[in-house]
DNA sequence: TATTGTTATACTCTATAACTATA
DNA sequence: TATAGTTATAGAGTATAACAATA
């Protein structure tokens, strides 16, 4: 009779992990997104660089993809899928000849708007566990690990 | 003069959501398990296969794929990867011929007290903006998450 | 020389469908 | 019929190196 036999079988050590609990909840996150945004084709890296370039109309990919901690070469595909699918309008900036000036267009600002309600209603429902306080203390602890990427 | 002229653009609506700080956090401890356990060919979903079986001995691959949230599938080139590199060892399971009864081999306990070392020392550098006390906040506060994975 | 955007490329992770052998 | 493991495959995400145009 095998140690597993019980309902769930026990985690080790990785339960005392900050890691562990990271990545798992991070992907019930994450699933919950896809459920949030299904049918639209929005993507948690999608949505990131709309909400960037909302709040930095004119910025260029290069600055998005620092923001965000994506690299340069893969925010390519991503700004293309957007120009593409006219979420957003880039022109050359007027002072840099090299970059591009990127700004949502109507499209854009709505899709985002509509995805951050949907977002919000769901977010809503999975962190239902937590009490304002707690998801505000999540925020700022979570930030505070964010800090540390050097 | 672009509104991102400033060393960090404005986040937007992205500040507000769990989602995206999570992912950040998330990314930022990735990135450190990856420095802690370099030149010894560890990875998350090995670490956590391999404590998975450790507290389990006998369990199944199928068993593990479920605690960890991975699906049978990928369980097969994670497992074969393990015993390749004799970390574990699947024997055919005595009460259920289609079934292997996984254990850790000598190698695969010492890489993994190895690496729990590494990794203990590492969390308590990136987690060092955090007390001990909100470092079991926070434990806390991802479990309740994962607890809504339905 | 450094930076912006680009191409090419490769590896990991994840997801689905279909198969086999056992139960 | 259902389950354990398997194969094949495809789509994301991520990482590196090298190039052209511009600063």
């Amino acid at each position: 009779m095998a140690s597993d036999d019980g309902a769930t079988p026990r985690l080790g050590v990785l339960d005392e992990l900050v890691g562990y609990h990271m990545r798992r909840a991070s992907a019930v996150i994450a699933t919950d997104f896809s459920r949030a945004t299904a049918g639209t084709g929005m993507r948690q890296v999608l949505f990131g660089v709309l909400s960037i370039i909302e709040a930095n109309p004119g910025i260029n990919q290069g600055a998005v993809g620092r923001a965000l901690g994506i690299q340069r070469a893969n925010m390519v595909s991503l700004v293309n899928e957007l120009d593409e699918r006219g979420l957003i309008a880039r022109r050359t900036a007027s002072d840099d000849r090299r970059a591009f000036s990127l700004t949502l267009t109507p499209a854009g600002q709505r899709i985002l708007a509509d995805s951050l309600a949907r977002l919000r209603q769901h977010e809503d429902d999975v962190l239902s566990n937590l009490s304002g306080t707690e998801r505000a203390t999540l925020i700022l602890l979570l930030s505070r690990i964010e800090a540390r990427s050097n």
